[in-house]
DNA sequence: AGTATCCATATTGTATACTATAAAGCAAGC
DNA sequence: GCTTGCTTTATAGTATACAATATGGATACT
């Protein structure tokens, strides 16, 4: 699959980091000339990476207007019942599958993920995430369901993104609970690793699914945590 | 999913088709020049379909040059292993989120499959299996699962049609079995319309293991019933 | 005043010319 | 005689010019 093969396309791996980086918002229009003038190259290639993008599912076409495809919210529901379905499937094929050299590669994305921190900006956190659960994928060692868990990945983060970058002003409780929050991921992804090592793979299954809710408590947490404070706010007081 | 929107472009969908069919052969190299040649356009329309075939699967780069992509003999336990457990997770979704618009498509589809008869060209009748299975996708109303099982059912066919159109001189046997499995094949088509119209999800998931069953034996049977009989070349008579 | 049609313009789609690169073949040296 | 490096050639990658089409605005007609 193409996200998974470390890309190939020079261009269409910047225009890949730049939406999932939301420098591209969800919706925005992509103008070829405009495009080609900003990267330096003319219209052929950035032609080319749109086509990438679009089989990738992170361009969409409307008409003959290509645009950032757009999070619809109707689809969250289905994203995270592909994210529990592909992640369990995936982590117990990567615990009968995974070789030396899988482990090893898992083990690295592992470490590059406990060393961020709360100072740590969100992108790098999530790409770090984004890169351990990766290595899983391709430790699975089955190209479909591979395909699959790596585009609910994709999605996963950008949808992440998209909260939290909306979240205008990190409320106090959030921020307090981030680093509960990465400490609780960092312990799973250790037990994660654990069971693939152990080649337990009914372990692994349900370390998939407490991961899952996990990530989901968390959207959950900041999608409903609104500014206004019910006990500063008494109406009439 | 490209394989999905019906296809948007014509060039991309004619070497879509080209390779399902096995007229481009797997593994054949695509030359660029030498396509859009022979389909009377210019390289870059050539080369842009490639990428989404690229992106599609169904092609493979190898260095700079363009190959149909090649049916790795060790990825079938693989593609049937996707294949069960995407067959069963749609089949569920199909009767859990079936619209009526959705029920309809399935049941076109299956009269077109009914009117699949043994003198029907192989390539005809697996054609209308595909577009079954396909409405079924839809139904699923799930773009994460649709991709995944579309990819399977893709690369399902393509498989069955290299061992069928390798099968140089269908024997006695086979012929006389392949009514019986058309037979059976409409009959569980049948009961797997049956019960995503009645929304019974635990039943449709059943079929579909039933149906994966059904599909792997006829495969099996193709792949090891050489042309040699036992009984008729005894050593040494 | 509202709507419909036509023209102008912007933007995508296609063709072709040119450039860079990789593979193959030949030659020379070890 | 085999290997290695250079040259040649074929093929992919890129740029630009051109064609087609969709969209928006303006004008005219109802």
């Amino acid at each position: 699959m193409a996200t998974t093969e470390r890309d190939g396309n020079k261009i269409a791996r910047h225009l890949r980091d730049a939406i999932l980086r939301l420098q591209y918002r969800p919706g925005q229009n992509l103008d070829e000339a405009e495009l080609s003038e900003a990267l330096g190259v003319s219209r052929t290639p950035v032609r080319e990476a749109i086509i990438q993008l679009v089989a990738d599912g992170l361009v969409v076409r409307d008409g003959r207007k290509a645009r950032v495809s757009p999070l619809d919210l109707d689809d969250v529901p289905k994203l995270y019942d592909a994210l529990l379905i592909s992640s369990r499937m995936v982590q117990r094929l990567a615990a009968k599958n995974r070789t030396e050299d899988d482990l090893s590669s898992i083990k690295k994305m592992l470490m590059r993920f406990e060393n961020v921190t709360e100072a740590t900006s969100g992108v790098e956190w999530s790409e770090a995430n984004l890169e351990f659960h990766f290595a899983i994928s391709r430790a699975a060692g089955n190209k479909y369901f591979q395909a699959f868990y790596d585009q609910v990945l994709i999605d996963t983060i950008r949808l992440a993104r998209v909260c939290f970058s909306d979240q205008l002003s990190p409320n106090a409780d959030s921020v307090s609970s981030l680093s509960a929050h990465l400490e609780e991921t960092v312990r799973q992804h250790r037990l994660i690793l654990a069971a693939i090592e152990d080649a337990d793979a009914d372990t692994a299954d349900e370390l998939a699914v407490l991961h899952h809710k996990l990530t989901t408590e968390r959207i959950k947490k900041v999608l409903f945590s609104g500014v206004f404070d019910d006990k500063q706010l008494q109406l009439g007081s």
